[in-house]
DNA sequence: TTGCTATCTTGACACTGTCAAGATTAGAGG
DNA sequence: CCTCTAATCTTGACAGTGTCAAGATAGCAA
């Protein structure tokens, strides 16, 4: 479908979109170099013309986790730009519909497969636009009166740990049944957020 | 040091515990089942009397980890016991220490490496007791006035999704510096938790 | 003592990440 | 159009991995 040539042209990319392929299709524990490198229909050492490593595919792949995530939250952040209350709802829902929809990808992003996250600025720089986002949405809803004015990045950070932490702990089956039986996930969601609810 | 005879008496333990020891010196990563049985001083597939799998193992170390996590935690409890403000502090600081601490370990306990925890009865038992431990926390704390009334186990689970969210945020190098810098961690977690500060 | 059973060893297999050496080819300079 | 260089890709090899089957060992019950 993407190749191009015999010589094969955009290889790179290949890799990264056939990584992702098999991230969502087998997990994180069965994506090998090797079968990255079949799937694109290459040689097993031809990654090693575009990657260093393992780590560097698999940062290179974080990084695409993280371009999509904030797509998909900028795409909230454009629609709700002015109605501040359900802004904050829809972000974290967001993420939240990240997390659920590519699991294993959003595990990758976060689960410190990678270990010198210093050796990858693409991947530093990815993230970081993400959080700057958050920061963003937080001073929106604290100059629409939805959240106490202070300071935005720490509001964003406490914000972001609570609907991180909860979406990794749900992942992981640790959330009891006690408290997402008969509660709709985003409900949930919003009653873990301390979210009262609001017209819609 | 733990070894007893040459048909070497408590093996499984003795793996769960050079298990502990690879993961804290070189990290999951370069934890493997040969490494972990030749520190053990058997032969490779010595493991495979006692652990089904790699994947058996990890649940071991695993639960393990979240035996000790619960001791430290119920140590705070017993402490605090009668004075709830400051308990919910030095337990959100007490979970907090373990992840510095123990940080790999701490990370194998969450970050999903296990696959299939169904399987892993005992593992369960002992994440589900840590949760338990939390919600009791949270009652004492309620009815100390500390925390508003109400669904305990909601209340718990939001506390423990903003803790555990932070500190996987931190550990993985995602919360910006802005943030972080001038705060010592304890403040910056009270402040992260929103938690005012008392007396001492 | 005898024999059963849990435990441990040995040897093998396919698979993995990684590297060195060589083949191929795209594209720049003539 | 031809040539040559550098990027790209292939082949072959190596050590390390998880896993299993077959056999050795030894603790313990009879």
């Amino acid at each position: 479908m993407t190749e191009t040539t015999y010589h094969h042209g955009d290889l790179k990319n290949a890799l990264i979109q056939a990584g992702m392929e098999i991230l969502a299709e087998e997990g994180l524990g069965r994506l090998s170099l090797r079968k990255v490198a079949k799937q694109a229909g290459v040689s097993h050492a031809a990654p090693y013309s575009h990657f260093k490593d393992k780590q560097a595919l698999i940062a290179a792949i974080s990084t695409e986790g993280f371009k999509r995530l904030y797509s998909q939250i900028q795409a909230i952040f454009e629609q709700y730009q002015d109605k501040p209350d359900t802004l904050l709802v829809e972000t974290a829902w967001a993420y939240f519909q990240f997390a659920l929809n590519e699991t294993d990808c959003f595990k990758l992003m976060f689960s410190s497969t990678l270990e010198k996250e210093k050796d990858y600025p693409d991947f530093v720089a990815a993230s970081k636009k993400t959080f700057s986002q958050l920061v963003e949405i937080v001073k929106v809803c604290q100059t629409g009166g939805v959240l106490e004015e202070g300071a935005a990045d720490l509001a964003a950070v406490r914000l972001w740990s609570t609907v991180h932490g909860f979406i990794s702990l749900l992942l992981e089956g640790q959330i009891s049944s006690t408290v997402t039986d008969g509660r709709d996930l985003k409900t949930l969601l919003m009653d873990v957020l301390d979210i009262r609810k609001n017209q819609n």
